[in-house]
Formats: structure tokens, C-alpha cells, sequence
RNA sequence: GCCGUGGUGGCGGAAUUGGUAGACGCGCUGGAUUUAGGAUCCAGUCUCCUCCGGAGGUGCAGGUUCGAUUCCUGUCCGCGGCACCA
């Protein structure tokens, strides 16, 4: 009995080839096509790597490999999102540098993904914290800011007081931190904002450029949110100023019976009635106390105020009250709604609650019972000026709103419009550890950019990073470093505390891999021209929408600017699916499910690692992990390995002069066939499940011509490289497979002579048989009725129909 | 609530221009080998029945069809996202 596959000498062995042969070099333009495939560049987080990334990576990795046997000139770079809240967490918790704590993470993430065989050219390693890198970010902000979509604002933030910092809504959950659990609070602060709604068109526009999942489309769709209709302006004698509403309804005017505002809403003071001032305001005191989540929280049961004061419907000149409630959100629209109790679900509650008319304005529905929303389904009534010169009776709702629109630009009452959902995106943070912003304040809160010369602007080194308590970044610690001289005119200026999120060295990382040593420039325009777009993009589904949306951004900005080519970024993405514990649930610590690489290595080895998290079935569904299953894979390398090889390290039960039997052909071309389509499909599971099949069929010869078991060997090689590459050797090759060519299946060794054809009887199954795959249908039907099992099922009954499947099947139906 | 996505043996999954449901792997059962265990190899394994033959079966209920995991209608459940967006 040989021994088992020595993965522990193997592994290493191929490792260290391909590093010092540099054998995954990209290089920079070729005769061949080039194919740029990128895995999303993981956070180093101290507790190293789970087996969540070799999901992502393998499959690159085996794409990647596949593609350069194709003769495709790879891209296939790896480095690090390195910036972020833990390291500065774990900074202010034990004093230890974030740079150190993140250096150190990274070594261990470096080491782990290398121990896995993956073929990056680590010659391209990026690192989002290097000052050569965050240059490059820092002079995109510039850009931004030159072309006028980074501004600075007073916005309400989630500040946690007990992190000492601002949060992202993304990092703020039920009310709490992320991170820790603590308790977050609403509180205005100044913050630059990126002005990320000028470009929602073309980001809505474009995603029909990419071809991405419909599911992350849908999702970006969403978050973009666009919605067409008309701002409507309503006139409040009172105070002899107008209200603007946004509506997506302006069909349903004539049934407008009230108006909401905001409780923000900055004319809230102003045209309260003295009677209504007490509640209005104790009303206002309760919506600011509330974060968003409780507003949301409590919105089953609709609340609000009178204000005492009236607006004139512009339509008919009617009287509607104006009310305030937290249903409407100064963030959306105009801060304003009109009211149609009969058309809108949450109107309609609202009404209901305070009694409030609800006019009828389009038939068809039932309105006494609840609100009747269908824009198809029915017919315009009650809706005409006083003097009747304009109706829009008997129309449809979606005709209605257009006329509707036409008329009150006509009329100087309206115009048509459009809002989004989305929100300008909260760029700064108060941080440590996060690109420093590039600009200088002013006395006079002017605000300065830098030049481009004087970046990259660093970090300063802190003694110890401690949060200020007064919501400022750790950085507002550095007296000299914030406080600067202008030399010349001995002008004194205050630098930016505030710092990047983490997702501005992710925006635009893809571009650094092009040309990562590039000190004069962040990329260079015949590098970025030969290699850009990306081809094929895989990460996380978790970054379906902020990550793939400030990335479109910020490239579409680069893209107007001239420096970048392609209007997207990445013209591919697949999402890979989490990898659950044994237990069916996610993997954690707390749940003490968490499988570590490391141990699965040291165990099966690499080979066996990648395969198996590909055997597991489809790279986008989520998947339970399972220790039995990965034997069932070790089990699978170990036959490769014992049988070819002897204990000796010699190859055995192959042959240089027997050729291949008809059937080792026909198997070993299948393969070829089944393994390559299932690679461009991304099907790897079922490619390795083909790849057993082969070697089952090999085992059951004595002898194994070796030229099929050549080509067993690179189709095995993306999937199982060091393997492969060890075979390869030991076959008499003294270089790397891995720039073979990729085999090529012959059809016509995958005609079959004779094929069995299933009998069915009223389609049942009843039998099967044996044909000449040139047998004629009268022959086959001959054939099949002669069969006894289906004699018995015809005998004594009238055939009505005889359907004749080629290659598949006959059915008879009788009666 | 809305959007998206999925539901197939004991388990992971395979098969959709409609054509033999359960490939491949795990587990399980029996056998070989072994002092024994492990490992390895061979065979079997959707369920049920009156078992050389039948019946049922892809979340559930219907429909279209000679034939449905696949198409259509309704419905239930899991997962992901959004959540008063006017």
C-alpha cells in the first residue's frame, strides 16, 4: 500500500517554485487578451482567516489559472483594506500602534492565503494604509473636491458616546454600535460630504452595462430609489408663503384634503397658530428625541398635530389643514407631503386616525374599506378646475399624471420632477486610523485644499490614541500637526481632524494593482487602457450596494475626468454564498462553530481545502460546512495519489505505448468537455464531481495510457495545483503546468454507437433498451413494442400516439 | 409590508429550448483484508407494497401537456436586503 498524498512536502515544494520563478507574473501588455480577475481585497482582522475567503479565492484562483492555459494574459492581484475601527479600537484598548497591530494582522493573512497555493503576482501587493498608497487616495479627494462634490455640512450623526466617535448608519444596529453595543445618539456635527446624488442617474443608468446578478442590480436599483413626479407649490395665505410638496401622484390633486409637513420643517414655527404653539411644539420635542429606528419603530399607530393654519389646494383652491407628523422625514422630498387619504395606504391610516375627509378621486376601488393605489386600474373622477377648463375626468391615473404635470407647468403651479432615496454619502470620520482629509481651515472656516505636491499627507504618530470626548478625531491630539504655519505670510491654518471612511481606499484599489510602484502618478493611462475593466469581480454579497456603489462612484468621476476609460469599473461580479458552520448556522465564535484554514491544512493540505469548499455545491448559495464531506475529498486526492504513484515516488499502472480504448476515449474527451463548460459556467462543483468520474473510470483499467492521463492531469490542475503540478513532474516535465495549453475535446469520440432509449406507456416508465444510435423510428418503435414489459402494457388497447424522442425516448399512449 | 432569492433522499447537492428524478460525494448496510481498531478495497442504498411485478415521490393545492423538478395560477416556509421614500 503506497502512502498517502504527502501534502506537507508537496504543498511547500510548489509554493516556493512558483514564487521564485515569479511564475504569476502579469505582465504589463501582450499579444495575449488580457482577463483582469479580482478577488474583493479582504480587512486583515486579527483573528486571521476564516474559511469564508478561500470560498471567493479558490474560485478565482482556478478561473484565473484556467484562463491562463487558455493563453489569456492574468491579472490576478491580492492586497489589503487595511484601515478601519478595530485596529484604532484595539489601539486605544492596549496602546499598541494601529500601524503595528495592522503590519502584524497582515503577515498572518499573507501567510495563510499563501499556505493556500493561490497564483496571485504578489509583486502587485497593495496596502490601503502605506502613505505610497493613500497618496493616491487623498489626491482622488482633491479631485473630488476641485469638481465640487466634496462640500462640507452641518448633518446629524450617530454619535456614540461611549466610542467617542461618529458612526456610519452602516455601522449603527437597533440603535446600537456595531461594534461594542453601545448606545448611539443623534447629534449635528459638521462632516464633508461626497455629493454622490449628482451621478444616481448614470449609477441607475449604467448598471444596464454591467452583467451582474439581477438580484445586487435590483438592490442598487432600490437603494437609489428614483422616483418620478411633480413638485406641487401650495400657497399659506397666513404667512403668504408657499409650501412645495413632492408627489408621485399629481393626478390625485383634487383629493389632496390635507397637507403634512416634516416635524423639522423649517416653516413649522413660523405658521403655527397661537393656540397650536404648546402642541406642536411638545409634538416636535418627542420626533427629535427619537432616532430614526423609533420613528420607524413606532409607526404602526400614525401620529401628529394640527398646526391651526390652512393651505390652498392650487388645483381647486380648497382649504386643507396642515398638520405635522413624523410619518413625513425632512430627508425626503421637500419635507412636505400633500395628503390623498383615498389614494396612499399611510394617508389613508393618518386620515382615518384623525379624521380627516377622504375624497374619492379615482373610481375603482372601495375606499371605505382602504386606500385604492392602482395606477392602471381605474378611472379619473371628481377632478376638474372650478371653472372647467381643465379635467382630467375619465382618464386613466398614469395618463393623468402626465396631463396633470403638463398643466401645472402651464400654469406656473408646479413642474415635473424627480427625487432619489439615495442621500450624499457621510465621508468623514472621527478617527484615527483612516486617510487624513487633504485640506486646511481657515479662521474664517474657509477651507483650503491642498496641492498636489504636498501629499501624501500623513498620519501623525501619537504616543497613545485616545478618543477626545468632544467627538473630534484622535487627531485634534496632535497640536503641531493640526496647527500650520504658511511659511511666507506666517498665516496660521488648522488641518482637517477628521478622517476617510474605510471605504475610500476600497473605491478605487482596483486601479493601484495596474500599476502599484507608480510614484508620479496613481496609475498610468496605457496600463489602466490595456488592462481596464475588470472581468470578473468576486466578493461577498454583503457589499452589494455601498461598496459596488461609492466604487462606480468615484470611477465614474475619474471616468469624467479623463482618467479612467471605461465607464465601469467591474464589468462582472458573482457574489459567493457564506459557508455556515457544521450546525447550520453561521459561523462565530460565541457559537464555537468557526472551522480555522489553518487546521484544515495542516490536516488535508490545500489541494483538498480549495476542492472542497468548490465541491460544496454552487459558489453564490450560502452552504453548511462539513467535516465528513472534506474527507470525502482527501479520500478522492489520496486514490489519485496511490494508485499512480508508487510508494516508491515512481508512477505506476500507466503505459507510454498502449493507446486508449474506445471507452477510456470516450470518457477522458467527456471530460474535457464537461470540465470546460462547467468552468466558464462557474459550476465548479459539478466539474470535480466529472473530474471523480474520470478517475473512478482509470481505476478500473490495469494500465492507464498516459496521454489520458496527461490530460487528467491539467484539467485537474486549476482546482488542485500542487497535485497537479507534482504529477506533472513526475510524467517527465521539467517546467510548470501551468501555462500549458488547456486540453481540447474531440466530438467524435463522444458519439455513442449504441444508445438505450427509455419506453414509456401513457408516460409512465416501463422499460428501457439498447439501439444503434442510427436505428430508424421504425426500427425503435419496432424494437419497443416487441419489448415485454411494454406488450404487456399495449395488448388488447388502441395505440393513439407514438412520440419518438431522438436519443431520449418512445411513448405510446393508448387507451 | 416591499424587493430579491431559495425549497429535490438520512446529509451536501445533480438533472431545466419540458423527455429515464436523485449524477458525484457524505452517511448507512453487508462483504474482503486486519490479532483488533483505523485505513483501504468490493457491493448495495428515494419511499412503500401482495417485491421476476407494481404504486407513490422534487414545500403544498390546482392547471397546461402524450409527458412537468423544469411552464402557468394560487399558497406556505427559509434566507438576504430595504423599511412611513410621498
Amino acid at each position: 500500500m503506497a502512502d498517502k498524498y504527502p501534502h506537507h512536502q508537496i504543498e511547500p515544494k510548489w509554493q516556493q517554485y512558483w514564487d521564485e520563478n515569479k511564475t504569476f507574473r502579469a505582465v504589463d501588455f501582450s499579444e495575449k487578451p488580457k482577463y483582469y480577475i479580482l478577488d474583493m481585497f479582504p480587512y486583515p482582522s486579527g483573528a486571521g482567516l476564516h474559511v469564508g475567503h478561500p470560498e471567493g479565492y479558490t474560485a478565482t484562483d482556478i478561473l484565473a489559472r484556467y484562463m491562463r492555459m487558455r493563453g489569456y494574459n492574468v491579472l490576478h492581484p491580492m492586497g489589503w483594506d487595511a484601515f478601519g475601527l478595530p485596529a484604532e479600537q484595539y489601539a486605544i484598548e492596549t496602546g499598541v500602534h494601529p500601524s503595528k497591530k495592522t503590519a502584524e494582522n497582515i503577515a498572518t493573512f499573507k501567510r495563510q492565503i499563501k499556505s493556500l497555493g493561490f497564483s496571485y503576482d504578489w509583486d502587485r501587493e497593495i496596502n490601503t494604509t502605506d502613505e505610497k498608497y493613500y497618496k493616491w487616495t487623498q489626491w482622488i479627494f482633491l479631485k473630488l473636491f476641485e469638481k465640487g462634490l466634496a462640500y462640507e455640512a452641518e448633518v446629524p450623526v450617530n454619535w456614540c458616546p461611549a466610542l467617542g466617535t461618529v458612526l456610519a448608519n452602516e455601522e449603527v444596529i437597533d440603535g446600537k454600535s456595531e461594534r461594542g453595543g453601545h448606545p448611539v445618539v443623534r447629534k449635528p456635527m459638521r462632516q464633508w460630504m461626497l455629493k454622490i446624488t449628482a451621478y444616481a442617474d448614470r449609477l441607475l443608468e449604467d448598471l444596464d452595462e454591467v452583467e451582474w446578478p439581477d438580484s445586487i442590480k435590483e438592490m442598487q436599483r432600490n437603494w437609489i430609489g428614483r422616483s418620478e413626479g411633480a413638485n406641487v407649490h401650495f400657497h399659506i395665505p397666513a404667512i403668504d408663503k408657499s409650501i412645495t410638496v413632492f408627489t408621485t401622484r399629481p393626478d390625485t390633486l383634487w383629493g389632496a384634503t390635507y397637507m403634512v409637513l416634516a416635524p423639522e420643517h423649517p416653516l413649522v414655527e413660523s405658521l403655527t397658530t397661537p393656540e397650536q404653539k404648546e402642541a406642536v411644539r411638545s409634538y416636535q420635542n418627542q420626533a427629535g428625541l427619537k432616532s430614526d429606528l423609533d420613528r420607524t419603530d413606532l409607526a404602526k399607530e400614525k401620529t401628529g398635530v394640527f398646526t391651526g393654519n390652512h393651505a390652498i389646494n392650487p388645483v381647486n383652491g380648497g382649504k386643507i389643514p396642515i398638520w405635522i407628523s413624523d410619518y413625513v422625514l425632512m430627508s425626503y422630498g421637500t419635507g412636505a407631503i400633500m395628503a390623498v387619504p383615498a389614494h396612499d395606504e399611510r394617508d389613508y391610516a393618518f386620515a382615518k386616525k384623525f379624521d380627516l375627509p377622504i375624497l374619492e378621486v379615482v373610481s375603482g376601488g372601495n375606499i371605505s374599506r382602504e386606500a385604492f393605489t392602482e395606477i392602471e386600474d381605474g378611472v379619473m373622477v371628481n377632478s376638474a378646475t372650478p371653472d372647467g377648463r381643465f379635467s382630467i375626468n375619465g382618464l386613466k391615473p398614469s395618463q393623468a399624471i402626465v396631463k396633470t404635470i403638463q398643466w401645472l407647468e402651464n400654469e406656473g403651479k408646479g413642474k415635473g420632477a424627480v427625487q432619489y432615496r439615495l442621500r450624499d454619502w457621510l465621508f468623514s470620520r472621527q478617527r484615527y486610523w483612516g486617510e487624513p482629509i487633504p485640506v486646511l481651515h481657515t479662521d474664517d472656516d474657509g477651507v483650503i485644499p491642498l496641492n498636489d505636491s504636498d501629499l501624501p499627507l500623513t498620519l501623525p504618530v501619537l504616543e497613545k490614541i485616545k478618543p477626545t470626548g468632544t467627538g473630534e478625531s484622535p487627531l485634534a491630539n496632535a497640536k503641531e500637526w493640526v496647527r500650520v504655519v504658511d511659511p511666507e505670510s506666517g498665516k496660521v491654518y488648522r488641518r482637517e481632524t477628521n478622517t476617510m471612511p474605510q471605504w475610500a481606499g476600497s473605491c478605487w484599489y482596483y486601479l493601484r494593482y495596474l500599476d502599484p510602484d507608480n510614484d508620479k502618478k496613481g496609475w498610468s493611462a496605457e496600463k489602466e487602457k490595456y488592462w481596464m475593466p475588470v472581468d470578473l469581480y468576486v466578493g461577498g454579497a454583503e457589499h452589494a450596494v455601498l461598496h459596488l456603489l461609492y466604487a462606480r462612484f468615484w470611477h465614474k468621476v475619474l471616468y469624467d475626468l479623463g482618467y479612467v476609460s471605461t465607464k465601469e469599473p467591474f464589468q462582472r461580479l458573482i457574489n459567493q454564498g457564506i459557508i455556515l458552520g457544521e450546525d447550520g448556522d453561521k459561523m462565530s465564535k460565541s457559537r464555537g462553530n468557526v472551522i480555522n484554514p489553518d487546521d484544515v491544512v495542516r490536516e488535508y493540505g490545500a489541494d483538498t481545502l480549495r476542492m472542497y469548499e468548490m465541491f460544496m455545491g454552487p459558489l453564490e448559495r450560502a452552504k453548511p460546512w462539513s467535516t465528513k464531506g472534506i474527507e470525502g475529498i482527501f479520500r478522492f486526492v489520496n486514490r489519485i495519489w496511490r494508485y499512480f504513484v508508487s510508494e516508491h515516488g515512481e508512477l505506476q499502472h500507466l503505459s507510454d505505448v498502449m493507446a486508449p480504448n474506445e471507452e477510456t476515449l470516450r470518457q477522458v474527451h467527456g471530460t474535457i468537455k464537461k470540465v470546460t463548460e462547467d468552468l466558464e459556467n462557474k459550476s465548479f462543483n459539478t466539474a470535480i464531481s466529472q473530474l471523480m468520474i474520470l478517475n473512478n473510470h482509470f481505476r478500473t483499467l490495469d494500465t492507464v495510457p498516459r496521454e489520458s492521463f496527461e490530460i487528467f492531469t491539467l484539467l485537474l490542475s486549476p482546482f488542485a495545483p500542487h497535485l497537479a503540478e507534482e504529477l506533472w513532474q513526475l510524467l517527465g516535465h521539467d517546467q510548470t503546468l501551468a501555462y500549458e495549453d488547456w486540453p481540447k475535446y474531440d466530438e467524435v469520440y463522444l458519439i455513442e454507437n449504441t444508445i438505450r432509449l427509455a419506453v414509456q406507456v401513457n408516460g409512465k416508465l416501463r422499460d428501457t433498451f439498447d439501439i444503434s444510435s442510427e436505428a430508424s423510428k421504425a426500427d425503435i418503435l419496432a424494437k419497443a413494442k416487441s419489448l415485454e414489459k411494454i406488450s404487456r402494457h399495449i395488448k388488447g388497447k388502441a395505440i393513439l400516439k407514438e412520440i419518438v424522442v431522438p436519443k431520449k425516448l418512445v411513448n405510446f399512449v393508448v387507451k
